[in-house]
DNA sequence: TCGTCCCCTGTGAGCGCTAACATCACCGCG
DNA sequence: CGCGGTGATGTTAGCGCTCACAGGGGACGA
């Protein structure tokens, strides 16, 4: 493991007590000015930095780690799915870490069960994290966020259990609510949709602001298709809705899914938005390039990234001091209206938005 | 930081001794259990056992670091784009250092100018990783590699600067050549390039191979425009290329500016494949359901991910023992061939290869 | 019966750092 | 001139674990 020292002893790596011998100074003040402690002069404090950069002296953190108790680390739990959304996340919030210095692991499920989220806040524990993030919207998994023990701060980042933990998220319930409520004023009798997988917290949610909307409208409540956020699935609901005449307005839960079913109302031959408009969920970069360009939602996962971060953080840096972690905070999406929808009957006025 | 013991000492977490104390053992023994030493009569073992579970004493990694000088962590450098690639390649290699019981660690840079990745590199350096993958394609950010010390085993991921350090990547040459021979034998006179960012050495090497096939086949070169990966920048080409009668052929060097070229395209009413074949790269989930499929080049990004952890582990676990780390290895690419190409002037046959 | 080996277990010394206290020189004050 | 006070530094103990070695007992062969 260790240099072991045959023949003539390679120059291990530099510790404290070398930079102090160089220094002619004790290791604890070399501590110090790392440390930044007031209690040093400056001719002393100017000796150890010179030592420190002649000697190439870097702080070993592991052992810091074990005589502070604290490690500046954060777990990350997400599923590993390369979804727009929670790679985004992910991003926002090593970003908000590295700022707030913080590192990140990150813990990656591969399935979606029950067992899986244990096992990987307890590999992270065991890592010696000071927190957990999950980015993770089945409601299995997250359902199995109840079993954890609470000894270590968590928060639940874009969907999780009620009342359990501190919870970040964009206001999924509203986002369904807008891009119904568009349709609908555009003058579409209904909206249909095509909604993300039964598991999805997500997708419940959006299933929930829509059904609500119609209802408080008036209007008639049709069955949901269900997708998975594939392409695919979107393409398969695009192909059975295009078959029913009466569909004028179909509210896709994500943008992929609203991708594929472009694509079957083209084959189909029913134009969009002239006979059908659509709205989708997400707003991914490639949205407006769609053809037609697609009314969406945006989330802004890098603020969901940052404030739930953010969240964390002060849950614990409170830890212990009796204050309370807030509890949460829901980040408000945004209604980003493209060529997509268009009011009912009137098929002729289309917008572009693409500069 | 730690329990002040105030009050009556709230119950700190268990430690080895402790757990010996409880099975009657000293703390070595608990740590031969732990470690799976074969030394241990099997009723001491189970005592300890019992022990642990009573306690639910948890190993602290920290101080075994300490005493091994082994994190069993790996950094992660990657720029911050949620890009299809770079984040498919960090689930990849998160599912294989999982496996391969290695913890990832990730430092994402905002920046990707020459200072950033040895201020990242050294972030990780701090953190106390073993060894180093970079997922960066940025010429600059890759040359500085040059200047990091390589007192720490690095892979780079995707590309790199040449004979550094070892790299494991996507044959983006072999690539580039599959995509444009497929144009060229579907009897196109030649294949027109909207390429990557001028500093993206995936780029380079995609317009190299893309250009070596023109050559080599006596097909004129045309100018390549450059785009930056978003389907902003294909969009735009799309409306350039869309003018010029006699583009029949386009090889995009991703799946998100071909969208956009497509959108160009089809705004412009030339219609494809039938008046221009065109082929993305990478094959995003979403490809298949571009209007048309889109022909593409298949990245396996997973199996990118899983390799560089296997070179990246074996050249940790070969130091010092003289081995030389294997010097990475090349993923081969795969056509996929849908429906936005076909045989010059034989517009009529078409293809979908949506099930 | 004794020596030897092997299996099992314990002891002590670190890993590199920080926390808490001890020490020392020096200052100003009464 | 002696006192407490203050700033600069050193000393000593850990943090929780592993490593290297020391030992004790039983099995086995001579």
């Amino acid at each position: 493991m260790q240099d072991d020292g045959r023949s003539q002893a390679r120059p291990r790596s530099p510790v404290m007590a070398d930079v102090g011998r160089l220094a002619g100074v004790s290791h604890q003040t070399v501590s110090r000015v790392i440390n930044g402690s007031r209690h040093v002069s400056p001719s002393t404090r100017a000796r150890v930095l010179a030592a420190m950069e002649q000697l190439g002296y870097r702080p070993n953190s592991i052992a810091r780690a074990l005589a502070t108790g604290h490690t500046n680390t954060l777990g990350v739990v997400s599923s590993d799915s390369t979804l727009y959304g929670p790679a985004s996340t992910l991003f926002g919030i090593e970003r908000a870490a590295h700022l707030a210095g913080y590192f990140i692991v990150i813990a990656s499920m591969k399935a979606l069960d029950r067992g899986t989220m244990p096992e990987a806040i307890d590999r992270l524990r065991l890592h010696g994290v000071e927190g957990i993030l999950v980015i993770v919207s089945d409601a299995d998994a997250a359902d199995a966020l109840s079993d954890v023990s609470p000894d270590l701060p968590l928060v639940a980042v874009v969907a999780g259990p009620e009342r359990t933990f501190p919870l970040v998220s964009v206001d999924q319930f509203e986002g369904a609510r807008l891009a119904t409520r568009h349709l609908l004023d555009l003058g579409h009798p209904t909206v249909h949709h095509v909604a993300g997988p039964p598991n999805s917290l997500e997708a419940r949610q959006r299933i929930a602001g829509w059904r609500a909307t119609l209802e408080e409208a008036g209007a008639p409540v049709p069955t949901p298709l269900v997708g998975d956020w594939g392409a695919r699935s979107g393409y398969h609901a695009g192909r059975r809705l295009a078959r029913e005449p009466q569909v004028s307005a179909v509210f896709v839960a994500n943008d992929q899914m609203a991708l594929g079913l472009l694509r079957a109302m083209h084959e189909a031959d029913r134009r969009i938005p002239d006979e059908v408009s659509v709205v989708g969920f997400d707003d991914t970069p490639e949205a407006p390039y769609f053809t037609p360009s697609l009314t969406t939602v945006r989330q802004d996962f890098g603020e969901v990234g940052s404030r739930s971060l953010a969240v964390l953080v002060r849950a614990i840096e409170a830890d212990g001091s009796g204050h309370r972690p807030q509890e949460g905070s829901i980040v408000a999406p945004e209604l980003i209206i493209r060529a997509s929808t268009v009011a009912h009957g009137a098929g002729s006025m289309r917008f572009h938005d693409i500069g």
